[in-house]
RNA sequence: GGCCAGGUGGCAGAGUGGUUAUGCAGCGGAUUGCAAAUCCGCGUACAUCGGUUCGAUUCCGGUCCUGGCCUCCA
């Protein structure tokens, strides 16, 4: 089965044509590590995990490379560490472990490679250095910049002509610029400011020169898939493919550019910038992982996803159903991952699809068919769902309270024994007023928390 | 202004040139001491106007609306 995707690039779906035929190689922007990841940030994190899972599974563990790097040398982290009082690698270090954390809570696998940009400053100092020889770069005022009307095909990714992109501008053009659309590559530092010698002097990276150097050194000239938010595609996604193109005319870059829609709130892009979001961390004080990952993968990743406590609510309604069919079929361990889910994964990540499939699945366990919870348990490996025990899930929380609420059923076992319904309801309802369920079934009673 | 997306039932969200997924919520019933879970049954949708077609929600064109990028942004 052939992976297709939407290709922003050609602007049409199309076959995965790996440029190794057995291997395939994608990079993803990561985060740049001043702050706390938000639910939008969460999106290409958790729909590019789905990619990472469904291609190791078609071509196997070891030959899929995602890489995916940590921008840890940016202007606002210089920002956010100096509003502190922190050193800046202090700052990048704690944001960089919170977010590693944030990504396991998701159930995101590590990629294969994390690269970091301040220890990939010699790589961009020689794709400067080639870019500059080629004639694609100038040196100004201790700058280094791009030269855009050097390099023709500018501008094929984002559909934005360089000319257009300068009438278009909104903000002063810097005096040392030659043409308005020149983009910094490298720039001065002062001394409390992070940089490097370089031969232009002491200064740092920009950032689009970052991923440029990274995805190089990682997959490479020629590389399979590139994602990232659409956000990202213009300036970031078109200056990285102008760099490594014009420093080497031999480089294609990615061949498949895939980027995944906004997730809105209010009908608004969810951003630092507007101030209307939801940190991951603050989340997941009230909702497990597995339901905002869900909730992310409700829409098709290219759709406009927007925001609400509701949505949670329905991805978490779902996955109890979910739970509640493993549950009845005694916990089954995960089967193959059923064609149809994988069909449907192929065609572009149609994750609604997927869950749709998931939903007959469940049926099927509660209808009693043989294989069905390993199949759907099969589905949630490729789905990064469905890893837990149903009891962990219905469960999970305060170890001391468990043994509490054992005594409680039991002694509303003894009450209903003896058909003192009212003292048996009394205890149901004191335990939901903590938000625990009881269950009656054949086997017993159960309880959850809800 | 240029470029790029999106408008599907109460909500979320797939898909399709002709019988219109799936889940949640809602209603009725079964089951239950009462519940929960589960099962059975029920309901309103495809922004708008034209065109192509035997037939369009689906293809083409216009219009309206919403969002995004052009500055940092997933």
């Amino acid at each position: 089965m052939t992976f297709q995707a939407y290709n922003t690039l050609t602007r049409q779906k199309e076959p995965l044509e790996p440029i190794e035929p057995a291997k395939v190689g994608f990079y993803v922007c990561g985060p740049t590590v001043y702050d706390l990841i938000h639910l939008g940030n969460a999106r290409p994190l958790v729909v590019f995990d789905v990619l990472f899972r469904l291609l190791r599974l078609e071509y196997g563990d070891g030959n899929v490379k995602y890489v995916r790097n940590i921008t840890d040398v940016e202007d606002k982290i210089n920002a956010v560490a100096k509003e502190r009082g922190i050193a800046i690698f202090e700052l990048t270090a704690t944001t960089t472990e919170r977010f590693h954390e944030d990504a396991a809570a998701l159930g995101c696998l590590e990629p294969t490679v994390e690269p970091r940009a301040t220890a990939h400053i010699p790589e961009m100092i020689t794709l400067m250095e080639t870019l500059i020889a080629r004639g694609h770069a100038y040196v100004a005022e201790g700058h280094v910049l791009f030269d855009v009307p050097s390099y023709a095909p500018y501008g094929k990714l984002s559909g934005n002509s360089r000319d257009e992109i300068v009438a278009g501008a909104r903000i002063e053009v810097a005096p040392y610029k030659k043409d308005a659309a020149d983009f910094v590559l490298w720039k001065p530092s002062t001394d409390d400011q992070p940089g490097w010698e370089s031969p232009w002097g002491f200064g740092r990276p920009g950032w689009h020169l970052e991923c440029s150097a990274m995805s190089h050194k990682h997959l490479g000239a020629n590389f399979d898939i590139h994602g990232g938010g659409r956000d990202l595609i213009f300036p970031h996604h078109e200056n990285e493919v102008a760099q490594t193109c014009a420093a080497d005319p031999e480089s294609g870059f990615a061949r498949m550019w895939m980027h995944n829609g906004y997730l809105s709130v209010d009908g608004e892009k969810m951003s630092k910038s507007l101030g209307n979001f939801h940190t991951v961390r603050d989340l997941l004080e009230d909702w497990p992982g597995e339901a905002l990952r869900f909730a992310l993968l409700t829409a098709q990743y290219r759709q406009p996803l927007d925001f609400t406590f509701d949505l949670l609510k329905q991805a978490k309604a779902s996955l109890d159903r979910f739970y509640n069919a493993l549950a009845q079929s005694a916990e089954p361990a995960a089967g193959p991952v059923p064609d149809d889910v994988l069909a449907a994964l192929n065609d572009d990540l149609n994750t609604p699809q997927a869950i749709s499939i998931m939903h007959s699945l469940a049926d099927g366990v509660f209808r009693g068919e043989k294989g069905a919870g390993a199949a759907l348990r099969g589905a949630g490996v490729v789905m990064g769902l469905l890893q837990s025990s149903a009891k962990d899930w219905f469960q999970s929380g305060d170890d001391d309270e468990a043994g509490e609420i054992e005594d409680l059923i039991a002694q509303r076992l003894a009450a209903r024994a003896n058909k003192d319904f009212a003292e048996a309801d009394r205890i149901r309802d004191a335990l939901k007023a903590r938000s625990i369920d009881l269950m009656d079934g054949p086997e017993g009673t159960t309880w959850r928390r809800t």
